[in-house]
DNA sequence: ACTAAACTAAACTGATTAGTTTAGTTGTTC
DNA sequence: GAACAACTAAACTAATCAGTTTAGTTTAGT
C-alpha cells in the first residue's frame, strides 16, 4: 500500500523520498517512454531500493501517471507563468514568440515531455487531458484574454486567433526540434514570426 | 537473411507475405507504439508464423522501420494528393482547411500514426525525419507554390505563411483529437478556420 | 538501551520477450 | 515422383519484466 504521508523533514540533501522516485522516473520514463521503461533502472536511476518505490507508489502504472501529472503542472509556470502580457501587442507579441521558441528549443525536458504525452496518449487517454488541462489550457487563456483586451487588433475571435499563433509556434517547433527536421526543411524562427507578426497586424 | 525477391504471383487472395507481415505489424505497432509491441502477437496479427517474419525482416527494429516508411510514403497521396489546388484563394484554401481537418478527424490510423512517429522520435529520429521528407515536406511546398503564386494575397513570404496555416490546421487537430482535448478546451473547427481565412485574406 | 518505522540488497515467482532451431508440411517444377 | 523452396507449429534459449518477499540494517524518539 502506497504511503500517504509524504512531508517529513529533509535529510539527506534537499529531496525525499518521493522527489527521490519521482526524480529516477522522469529520467527513465522521459527517455525510454512508458513500455520501454522498468521498474529496476527507474529504481537503481533514484538511488533507491525497488521495494521502497512500491511502497510510495502502487504500480508501474500509477507512478507514471504521478509523474506526468507532476511535470505538466510545473510546466505551466515556466512557459508563460513569468511572462505579464501588458504592453503595446507590436512589441508583446513578438517577445512572446521569441522567447517561447527559444526556450522550448533549449527545454529538452519539454521535448521529451512532449514526445511522451503524445505517444501515449492513446493508451492513457486521462493523461493526455491533464496535460491538456494544466499545460495547454492556461496559456491559450492568457493569451486570449490578452488579445480580447486589445480591440485595435481588430480581431473578430480572440480566441481563435489566440490558437492560430500559439498553434503555428508549438507545430513549427514539433516539425523543426521534435521531429528533426531543421535540416530538411529549413527555416529561420525570425521568418515565422515576422509572419505572423503580419498577419496579426495587418501592417509593418 | 531477410528475401530481396518480394514480387512474385499473389497467391491467396491479395496480398503477398510482406503485405501481409506489415498489415499485422501496423495493427500492432501503431496501437502499442514500439516497445509496448511483441513479435509473437505481430506474426499472429499477420496470419503468419513468426519464423516467416524474420525470413523476410531482419529484426523488429527492421520491420519497424520498414512499416513506418511505408505508411509515411502512402500517407502523402491521402492528404493533398488529390486535391489540385487551382482556383480563387478565397474558396481554395477554405476548401482545403475543411477538407484537411475533416480528413484527419476521421482518419484513426493517421492519428496513430503521429502518436507513434512524434513518439518514437527520440529513439527513431531517421524515420521522423523520413515522415517529414515524405509526408510534411511535400505538403508545405505544394501550398507554398500556390501562396507564391497568388501574389494578390500580398503575402512577403508565402513559405511562413504556409507554415502558419498548416500549423495552426494540425495543432488545433492535436490539441482537440489527438490529445482528447475537444470537451476541455471546445471550440468549433470553422471559429479557426474564419479566423484563418480572415487574417490571410485580410477582408472577409 | 529499547522500540518501531523506514529502508536496503537480494532472491524469488511467473510471465513475457527477441530471436533461433527443429521437424514436418505444402505447392510447384521438371 | 523426385527435388526444391516456402511455409508452418512448436519447442527452445537466455534475458528481462512487474511485483513480492525475506532477512537484515539504519535512523529517530523515548
Amino acid at each position: 500500500m502506497a504511503r500517504t504521508r509524504v512531508s517529513d523533514i529533509d535529510r539527506e540533501g534537499s529531496l525525499d523520498k518521493v522527489g527521490q522516485i519521482l526524480q529516477g522516473a522522469m529520467q527513465e520514463f522521459l527517455a525510454h517512454g512508458y513500455a520501454g521503461t522498468s521498474m529496476d533502472k527507474v529504481a537503481a536511476a533514484a538511488g533507491v531500493s525497488k521495494a521502497t518505490v512500491y511502497s510510495y507508489f502502487q504500480d508501474k502504472e500509477g507512478l507514471f501517471k504521478a509523474l506526468i501529472e507532476q511535470r505538466a503542472r510545473k510546466k505551466f509556470q515556466s512557459i508563460l507563468g513569468k511572462h505579464s502580457l501588458e504592453g503595446e501587442p507590436k512589441i508583446i507579441l513578438r517577445q512572446l514568440a521569441v522567447k517561447a521558441l527559444a526556450q522550448m528549443a533549449e527545454d529538452t525536458e519539454h521535448r521529451a515531455l512532449m514526445r511522451v504525452i503524445i505517444g501515449e496518449s492513446g493508451r492513457f487517454p486521462e493523461l493526455a487531458q491533464v496535460c491538456v488541462r494544466y499545460m495547454i489550457k492556461p496559456v491559450f487563456e492568457t493569451l486570449s484574454q490578452y488579445l480580447k483586451a486589445h480591440p485595435e487588433l481588430d480581431l473578430p475571435d480572440p480566441e481563435a486567433a489566440a490558437r492560430i499563433f500559439l498553434g503555428a509556434l508549438v507545430h513549427f517547433h514539433i516539425t523543426q526540434e521534435v521531429l528533426h527536421g531543421k535540416d530538411i526543411l529549413p527555416m529561420a524562427s525570425d521568418r515565422l514570426i515576422d509572419s505572423l507578426m503580419h498577419l496579426i497586424l495587418k501592417d509593418s
